[in-house]
DNA sequence: GGAAGTACCTACATTTTGGTAAGTATCCAC
DNA sequence: GTGGATACTTACCAAAATGTAGGTACTTCC
């Protein structure tokens, strides 16, 4: 789940490739919290508990699983300061906010053409 | 699956949230088969056999599947010839091929910072 | 006649992903 | 002393994604 497993020598390179290890990070880019926790964090620094209310809807181990994830991928900083009750700061990093730019990007071109996404089937599967 | 559970009335249009009809666009571009299709796809007319020819590993069951879903969300077109043996052309549409565009520009800046990512890590997990 | 190619579909099994509920340790307010 | 807040973890489950194996209907090639 954390380590990349490397792909057969052979193999082209081809980066959507599912073995290829860049495409396990652009699965966690964009997994259902991954997206959310990046643009979220955008330009910020947020608590777990402020993250977890910004998301509104995440569980706990999601959230944690997912941060986890984009700290292994240096998309994201932890810091956590030895008090109590604990603290603890996530934010981007200089790549995490360059994703989070990219996923936003696309996110926003898909809302632009969303209607003709949804309207749209111009040529429901036609015979010749 | 193929349809678009509208998100509850109160909600803020978040593009990323799990429920948003653009969220499930986003899915489809993104998952395992859709982008790979996407790009093998980009500029070209490809038929089902050699679809599955170019992916390598693709089962007939997912390659069908993801193209449905595509040609669903208006991003590939299927002209079936009505001919014995069958022959079916897949191609991207205009905003198919702009999805295709983004997907690929998502990967490919993945591949520039693999580096950084793998290795990269600068802080982990620190306590202040 | 038998095998291979075409573009699928269906039922079933497995894998992956996500969710729920509970527990942990410590502190503070009541 | 009970309850809440904090940032998690673990065990267990449900749902979704994906894979496997087989079938279909028709043709051409050997």
């Amino acid at each position: 789940m954390k380590d990349f497993p490397s792909p057969p020598p052979g193999m082209k390179a081809n980066v959507l490739h599912p073995l290829c290890p860049s495409r396990q990070v652009l699965q966690h880019l964009t997994s259902r919290w991954g997206a959310l926790i990046l643009v979220a964090l955008a330009g910020k620094t947020l608590r777990f508990s402020e993250l977890r209310r910004a998301l509104g809807d995440v569980s706990d181990r999601m959230l944690a699983q997912t941060l986890q994830g984009l700290e292994a991928d240096g998309m994201v900083t932890r810091v956590a300061h030895d008090v109590v009750p604990p603290h603890v700061d996530y934010s981007l990093t200089e790549i995490g906010e360059e994703a989070a730019g990219l996923v936003q990007g696309l996110a926003a071109w898909v809302e632009r053409r969303l209607p003709e996404i949804l309207t749209g089937r111009v040529e429901p599967s036609q015979h010749c």
